[in-house]
DNA sequence: TCGGGCATGGCAACATGTTGTCATGTTGCG
DNA sequence: CGCAACATGACAACATGTTGCCATGCCCGA
């Protein structure tokens, strides 16, 4: 994010080109994520749920699992998806289940309401899909998606 | 982020690639935002600060503003910003000053001490830029800053 | 001039996520 | 087996941002 602040007012000096178009895109990223962020809400609102919840939820969608590995897949700390997790069975969404192989580490799992709930979502989310991604060309977004994902290594490997 | 979600089972039966390619993006958009902000975050904690407060720091650093209006460019709530701001003040990175055209809506300035600490993060910033861009094609970058604001005009349609 | 509409600031509740701490199960190794 | 690492869950403090509400300052038109 620091985009707008360094960009704008910084174009460098010596850097050349390449170092403005990547300020620009990185700027871009930030209003992308936010957007795609208020989409997904408004997806899950509807359903009384949250975009946190939606995640949560379909991490568990196919197999029942415990809270750290969840977190770990998202991405989070366990802390945080511990929270919305206890939201989601308060709300009957999910359930605990003792787990064999740890007496501690409870398994979360969907209950049928869950479930159902979920499918709205996702179908919510496919039919948006479908109406923004028309006309686009895959390869056009492909390539997108590769020069992001370099960024990403590159800048992964600066952080401690 | 519904991206993990509906995207690794629900495979769009008639949709096509382009639905694919799609949520493979902006999940990869989610990532590198979370890199980003983690990268922005990490220049800003050696000057004892963080992204948040560096944002609304740069927003005065040329002109001292209301707090509504950072808040209307960084595209956050008025109440977002005025705390950052207060504990900017408090902090003495900055400053509010009388508002001549408005008793209540005080300027927020950047104080001596809050230009030292922007400039030093604005520095670490273009570093950073340097050595991520190095090798990159501009054109590529370019490419997909366009790509990813067309998805973003697509789908603010959507936004209530 | 008065009054309504709008911008602003302050307050509170809430959602989401991080960091740190602590106690207690689990595991694996000597 | 027993103990030292490790994983887990519970708690608390904090950072960031949103929404809702209310009081007050500002502007403009009747």
């Amino acid at each position: 994010m620091p985009e707008k602040v360094a960009t704008r007012q910084h174009a460098v000096k010596g850097g050349g080109r390449a170092c403005d178009a990547y300020s620009a895109l990185i700027d871009q990223v930030g209003r992308l994520a936010d957007v795609v962020e208020a989409i997904g809400n408004g997806i899950a609102r509807p359903t009384g749920q949250s975009l946190a919840r939606w995640q949560v939820l379909a991490e568990v969608e196919h197999e029942a699992a415990p809270v750290g590995a969840i977190a770990c897949r998202l991405g989070h700390t366990r802390q945080a998806v511990q929270r919305v997790a206890d939201l989601l069975v308060e709300d009957e969404l999910a359930c605990y289940r003792p787990n064999p192989a740890h007496r501690r580490a409870k398994l979360l799992d969907v209950t049928p309401t869950g479930r159902a709930a979920l499918h709205r979502m996702q179908a919510a989310y496919t039919q948006l899909a479908l109406r923004t991604t028309e006309g686009l060309d895959p390869e056009r977004l492909n390539l997108a998606r590769q020069t992001l994902s370099e960024l990403q290594r590159r800048l992964e490997s600066e952080l401690p």
